[in-house]
DNA sequence: AAAAAGGCCAACCGCCCAAAA
DNA sequence: TTTTTGGGCGGTTGGCCTTTT
């Protein structure tokens, strides 16, 4: 007895997205912003499961995302947390705008293990191998300056849960306007001792204040001076989809535009 | 140049949890 | 209070791409 399936399986595509289907559901986003995931293959016109539906739009078609691999900050930040918190890639994510718990989580499972393992660090408990076996002293831990080993703090992080949003919005907004500049960011996380701390405490959605998908059906398509980081997002669709803004008939004719334009030119060079 | 092996990542699966009925 | 439902999460898989032999 298990629950229902979250759709019907039969006549549902399965396997990568095209383009024609970003659209769709792009488009659909856009017009009536995210709501009952299952009702969207429907009201959007594709054959898909509304997870699916769900996981392709908050892991590849979401505009606030980056592209690209993680930076070595971004790494390092991972590896903090990881620390931290575990497996708890969507926790993880919370603290890395623009990155996806998927895209961290399969990031971590290609470099960062390898890494860890090659560096003769546990990649569980972030202790050395060869210590473990010796000793119980943590003191020496390679990862030790934001590190706790054996996740202790877990079960404090919870009963001090969601005490710092305005800090945590704060370091948020920072990670958020540095462009490019994240091993200051991680600096100064890192050297915060109370901030690294409490940063992870609270849940507060770094995404949504990025991006709100509430329905805006006026702004979509006339109004657009009302999202204001969507024209700095836009690029990310012609940087990644075999379609562009005007397919979607917005008239973003900028600077971004055409930069999004030159970069798919290089990528087609560089091919 | 071709085949095999390994790496990478998008997407799926099944379980869990919270909210609604 | 119990059941149902939808969303979210972490683990896993399949297929494409790159590197090695």
């Amino acid at each position: 007895m298990g629950r229902q399936p979250c759709c019907d399986k039969l006549g549902v595509k399965k396997g990568p997205w095209t383009a024609e289907e970003d659209k769709k559901l792009i488009n659909f986003i856009l017009t009536n912003g995210q709501c009952c995931w299952r009702a969207v293959p429907k009201l959007a016109g594709l054959r898909r499961c509304g997870k699916s539906c769900r996981l392709r739009w908050t892991n590849y078609l979401r505009p606030d995302l980056k592209r690209g691999l993680l930076t070595q900050a971004e790494e390092q930040l991972v590896i903090d947390l990881h620390a931290r918190l575990g497996n708890r890639w969507s926790k993880i994510a919370a603290r890395l705008p623009g990155r996806t718990d998927n895209e961290i989580k399969n990031h971590w499972n290609t470099h960062i293990k390898k890494k860890l393992l090659k560096m003769g660090i546990d990649v569980v408990t972030h202790e050395p191998l060869n210590k473990q076996a010796t000793s119980q002293d943590s003191s020496s831990s390679p990862l030790e300056h934001v590190t706790q080993p054996g996740n202790n703090n877990l079960d404090q992080m919870k009963e001090t849960d969601g005490i710092l949003n305005s800090e945590e919005n704060s370091s948020s907004s920072q990670a958020e306007n540095s462009s490019g500049d994240d091993s200051l960011l991680l600096d100064s996380i890192c050297s915060d001792d109370f901030l690294l701390d409490t940063l992870w405490l609270d849940e507060t959605p770094l995404v949504e204040a990025l991006w709100d998908t509430t329905p805006k059906v006026e702004n979509t398509n006339s109004n657009m001076g009302l999202m204001p980081s969507w024209e700095d997002d836009c690029s990310w669709l012609l940087d990644c989809q075999d379609f562009g803004i005007h397919d979607f008939g917005f008239s973003c004719s900028n600077d971004i535009e055409s930069n999004a334009l030159q970069t798919i030119g290089m990528k087609e060079e560089g091919h």
